[in-house]
Parts: C-alpha cells; sequence; structure tokens
DNA sequence: CTGAAAGCGCTTACAG
DNA sequence: CTGAAAGCGCTTACAG
C-alpha cells in the first residue's frame, strides 16, 4: 500500500486550494466568530484539511513561539520502579488543561554511577520545565546542571527548602497518634521494617508519632530496633516478619495500639492475629500509610492515603508557576492528609 | 537577579566569536575525528558553548531533520490509575537508546464520554508513533484517528490481530494447573472477583486452566459463580470475601488447589485459612497471578509474575520497528510467563 | 478580505 | 578549513 500525500503541511493544502499559507493558517487557528476570513473560504479550506488528514505540526509551532508548551518528569532510581500511576496521572490532568504537553524520563543505576553523567533531558532543550520525583537527595551534578541552565524545576514527593510538594506525613502521623490518645490509649507503638532512611517519610512518620507521646508526656516506643530487622530482598523475610508479629502479639508488653509505616508493616501483624485470636481492632488498634484505600491483606486495615494525585497536581501547578516566573522561588506546598476510615481503630480494652 | 543570556542559540554563539553558525554546529555536533574543523576552532567553540551554558534545542532539529524522535503514550482510564510503572521504564529504557523521548498522556472518563472526542495527542503531530495502554476495546473514534491519520501504533498489555505485545496470561494459566496436575490434584478451582470482562486476561486465565483441566479429563470448577460475587466498591466487601473464602475453606468438597485471577482473590483466602488452621500448601495449594513477587498478604504465596517491564520494552522496540516500515504489520509478541516460586504449591494430602 | 515576507534554531549540501 | 544559503512548518505583523 503506497502512502501519499502523508502529513501535508498549511503549504500543501494552499497549493492544493491556489491560496496562501497566511490564509490556511488563519483558517485552521481562529474560530468562526474571531476569522477575518470570507466565511466560505475558511470552511473551504477547512474541508480541504480534513480530507486531506491535515494535523498541525506541534513542534513547528513551538519553533515559532520560542515556547515548548511540554513539562518534562525524570523520575529517580532508587527503589527502580517506584512510580505513583495516581501522581503522574494528576501532573498530566494539570498540564494537558494548559495545553502542556508531559515528557518522562528515567535514570538508572548504570548511568547514575558514572561519574559525570547528566541525563539527556538536561543536556538538550526539549520543555519549559522539568518535575522531580527522585526518593532521597538529588545528584549533585544533576542539581549544578539544573542551576546552570536555570531550568525551572518542581519536586514531587519529597521534601525541600523550596519548589516542592509533599504529603504532610509528619502532621498525619501526629494526628493519628492523637486520634488513638484521645481514645485512651497509652501504650501505642511505631512499626517500620525499613533499615535506613531514604525519603523524608521514614523520618517525618516516627518524628510525628515520637512528638505526639511527648506532648502526652508518653515514651514512643519503636517496637523493633533497627538493627534487628532481617533484609527485605530474602523470599523467608515474610514468614520472619509473621514470627516477629507473632511474637509481639503475644508478648507481655503488647501495645494497645500500632502505627505502621506501610502496609507491609501492618500486613504480617493482621495474619498473626488471626490464629491467635487477637481481635483488631477489639485487642489492637492498627493504623498504616498507604497509597491507595485498598489493600491486598485480605483484612479490613485504618489506612492515611498519600493522596498523590494531589501531589502531581499541584506539582505541575507550581511548575506552571515557575515557567512563568522563574526566578521565584515557591514556598513548599504540603497536602494534608487524615485517616479516612477509623475501621481498625477502638478504644483500648 | 536577572536571566542574561538565557538559552543561547548557535548564531549566539557564531556572533560572540564571530565564526558562522556552520562552522559553530559543525563544533557541536560531531566528534573529534569527524571535525573537518581546525582542532584550535573546535575547541574554542565547545568551550564558549560550554560557558554560555548552551544547550542543543531539539524541537529544532526536529523541524530541520522531519523526525520528531518521540513516542507518545496514551492510557485508557478504564480503571482510572492503572499505569504500571515497570512498563513505562521498559518502554522509556528502549525509547532513550534510540535516542528517542516519551510523552505520556491519559484519557479521563469524563472527555471519552463525549460523543466525538479526539484527544490532543491525536489531533496534533507532535512525535513519531503511538504506544497504547488501553484495557478492553480502544474506542472507535480513537481507531478511526489513527487510520486516518497513519500514525505508527502499538498496544502494550492487550491482545489485537497484530501490533501488540502481551503477557501469555493463557499460557500460563494452562501450565500454572498442568503443574498441580503433574503433583497429584484432581480437583482444582479456579478463582476470580471481577464481575465482567474487560481485560484479555479475565479471559485467557480462565480458557487456559479450563483447558488444562479438559484435556485431563477433569471438570473446570469456577468457585465463585459470578452472580454471587459483591461489588468491588463497598468498604465492607473485605469482609464479604473473607466470609465466603471462611465457608469455601470449611466445605465439605475443598478444592486441594486453588488459581487465583490475582493476588486480591488469594489474600482473603490467606487469611481465612488461618484460623481455619487450613495449612498452605498443606491442605491447600495456592496461586496467584501478579506483576510483582512482594506481595501485601503477609504471607508467602505463590505467584505468577507478569512481566510487564519485559511487555514494555517489547512494545517499544515494535514501535520502533514500525516507525520505520509503517505498512508491515507486526505479529504480536506474547511474552512468556511462569511460575516462579513454588512455595505455596506441594501435592495434595 | 487575502497575500507576501520574516523568522524561530537548527542541519546539510555546496561553494570557495 | 570555513562560510553562505536554503529550508523544515508554522505564526504574526504588515501591506494592499
Amino acid at each position: 500500500m503506497k502512502r501519499r500525500n502523508q502529513n501535508p503541511s498549511i503549504r500543501q493544502i494552499a497549493a492544493e486550494l491556489e491560496v496562501s499559507k497566511s490564509t490556511v493558517a488563519l483558517a485552521l487557528n481562529t474560530l468562526e466568530e474571531d476569522c477575518p476570513l470570507a466565511s466560505a473560504t475558511r470552511t473551504k479550506i477547512r474541508e480541504a484539511a480534513h480530507k486531506m488528514g491535515y494535523r498541525t505540526n506541534a513542534i513547528a509551532r513551538t519553533m515559532r513561539t520560542g515556547k515548548f508548551n511540554a513539562a518534562s518528569l525524570l523520575v529517580g532510581n532508587t527503589h527502580p520502579f517506584f512510580l505513583p500511576a495516581e501522581m503522574v496521572n494528576g501532573m498530566e490532568e494539570v498540564l494537558e488543561q494548559k495545553k502542556y504537553r508531559m515528557q518522562i524520563s528515567w535514570l538508572n543505576e548504570d548511568k547514575l554511577s558514572r561519574p559525570n553523567y547528566i541525563p539527556d533531558v538536561l543536556k538538550e532543550r526539549s520543555s519549559d520545565g522539568l518535575l522531580i520525583h527522585y526518593p532521597g537527595d538529588i545528584p549533585e551534578n544533576i542539581q549544578q546542571s539544573i542551576r546552570r541552565h536555570q531550568i525551572p524545576c518542581v519536586v514531587a514527593n519529597n521534601k525541600l527548602e523550596s519548589d516542592c510538594v509533599y504529603p504532610d506525613d509528619y502532621g498525619a502521623a501526629f494526628q493519628a497518634t492523637q486520634t488513638l490518645l484521645e481514645l485512651g490509649h497509652r501504650d501505642i507503638g511505631y512499626l517500620h521494617y525499613y533499615n535506613n532512611s531514604h525519603h523524608y517519610s521514614e523520618r517525618d512518620r516516627l518524628k510525628g508519632y515520637t512528638d505526639a507521646m511527648r506532648q502526652a508526656g508518653l515514651k514512643a516506643r519503636d517496637l523493633f530496633p533497627e538493627k534487628t530487622i532481617p533484609p527485605l530482598s530474602s523470599i523467608h523475610t515474610r514468614d520472619q516478619r509473621f514470627e516477629m508479629s507473632t511474637t509481639l502479639l503475644q508478648s507481655q508488653d503488647r501495645p494497645t495500639a500500632i502505627l505502621c509505616y506501610e502496609i507491609a508493616e501492618a500486613a504480617p501483624l493482621l495474619a498473626a492475629a488471626l490464629p491467635l485470636k487477637v481481635s483488631i481492632p477489639g485487642d489492637l488498634s492498627l493504623i498504616a500509610f498507604g497509597r491507595i484505600n485498598r489493600n491486598d491483606t485480605g483484612r479490613p486495615l485504618s489506612t492515611v492515603r498519600l493522596r498523590l494525585q494531589e501531589v502531581g497536581q499541584r506539582a505541575a501547578a507550581m511548575l506552571l508557576r515557575k515557567i512563568d516566573a522563574p526566578d521565584i522561588p515557591q514556598k513548599p506546598e504540603i497536602v494534608p492528609l487524615k485517616l479516612e476510615s477509623p475501621i481498625t481503630v477502638s478504644p483500648p480494652l
């Protein structure tokens, strides 16, 4: 099959109809009421364009106007596949409203380990600004490159001095702990299985919990001090965590409530509670942070949902403001979180 | 802070150094050995470019060469936030190797419900081809638009006549069932909680299971006929599924093995088995399909991992071939799957 | 109401 | 070894 007349330009339409390129552009780019052309001319051109399968070359417009109308999302690699779809969706939604395209590029271990690696997205110009989703500290040479070229830039889901949007992990941990305190709990534990802290949320959730306890005159209680925690990789980790949870639930000084860093911490507890007939929330209140309201524990669980779609929306909106005014630092935006379903929370026995 | 000389072009560098634009382009775009310029000229230009913070305008190159060097990913909305990060990563990796950028755009319910809605990504030209991740049937007007403009296009994670890449759900379900049969199981059930079928995997996993059973002269057994299944939305669904799982595990004719559509089906079973002291895999072998080897059930679980990163890689590679030869239909590529950890599989009692 | 012209930042074939 | 020129497909200010 021959492909003829593929991708006609306004020049070809103009030639076909024996009008000028300007006339074609006018017919195609203005609304009926704003169009200075004779109505018949406009219609004729639009019909021909449709028949010829014309599509505007967005890149040529960029060329002419000097605006890319595009933002790049740079995805960090610390956890190879961590890119929350709802956050990308939130970003895209806001960008799309302003007729911005969204480009995505990924960093990977290999490349970042090269001494002065700079990703293509920073080496060439193809967008008006940069969204960054990078857990932990952004590599120095990447930061330098952004500064050097004064690229408008907003960080999503991470905590910086300015130009960032992140969920209020501190506040939510504080509030969740207070909710438990108000119900009468005094012995509340905090549970996490990570070994060392990459993402600010690891520090902030613990601190929110600790501060709420301290304010109530109580001692914070880190349920498994870091050193004893098995590495995440092994297939036996799941059994180990189940054992650890069982031991905890059977111990004399079992807390009456536990706040978990993530669902991964709560799941073995929920499972271990069943054969021990430890009722949740009757005997033990349980709260975990999570991205969505669903979970795969097979059991109900009170969750503080992270609202990453909103983080994405606000980060994109902030980037659009920075593109308009690159020299004005934007104050960090902190997305409020709340405990949405108090289904595994009740007063202590 | 004033931003001076922002985004210099080769013209500005040429003016600064009093050489021609061609000379600058030559110095910047060729390797040392291929460069016809005097070594001193080349060095002088490159240093000036660096000092001035020069970055190539990738869009201007596109303009000149007629190649966008970009692919668009169109994400369907049937399940609002379903976009597997590992698939996007796989696509981006392959595209990036060929110096392609990747653009992403999302369809949403609102827009698709408008009668003749066409997304911007199809209305304007800004990429060389299209990757589609859309569960279920692609809307007719979108298909038409793609054909009309002869846009090179590959569908990822869905089953079509041609130009698509998807995991071998049929084969994997067949094989998983055979694995159980070979261990001596005769009463093997299939469990799914979806109500109506959108994604091909819902039909194919069931069919793979059914065919394997039939081939062994056994009757397939759909554990919960569709009509009795509670809707997914309610917060009580989790409890209902736990109850249903409990009933199933207690029933006289409990199967000796169960193949689950997803981890969501296996999770309530794993939880319900604990208080009933139904040993898994001792009393019941259990296999589920899943995206990753981890799960949030808090318990070990044999998983057929979907290999969506590979789906993404192959889809991108196929798209690159289609961009080179748009008129040649590409045969569907089916990514083989296997049961990676037979941890909850054992012979029947 | 319509057209001619300039120019965005590159690449490339050709001239000298 | 270096430069002048054309042109990709648009948009826009101006001329007639």
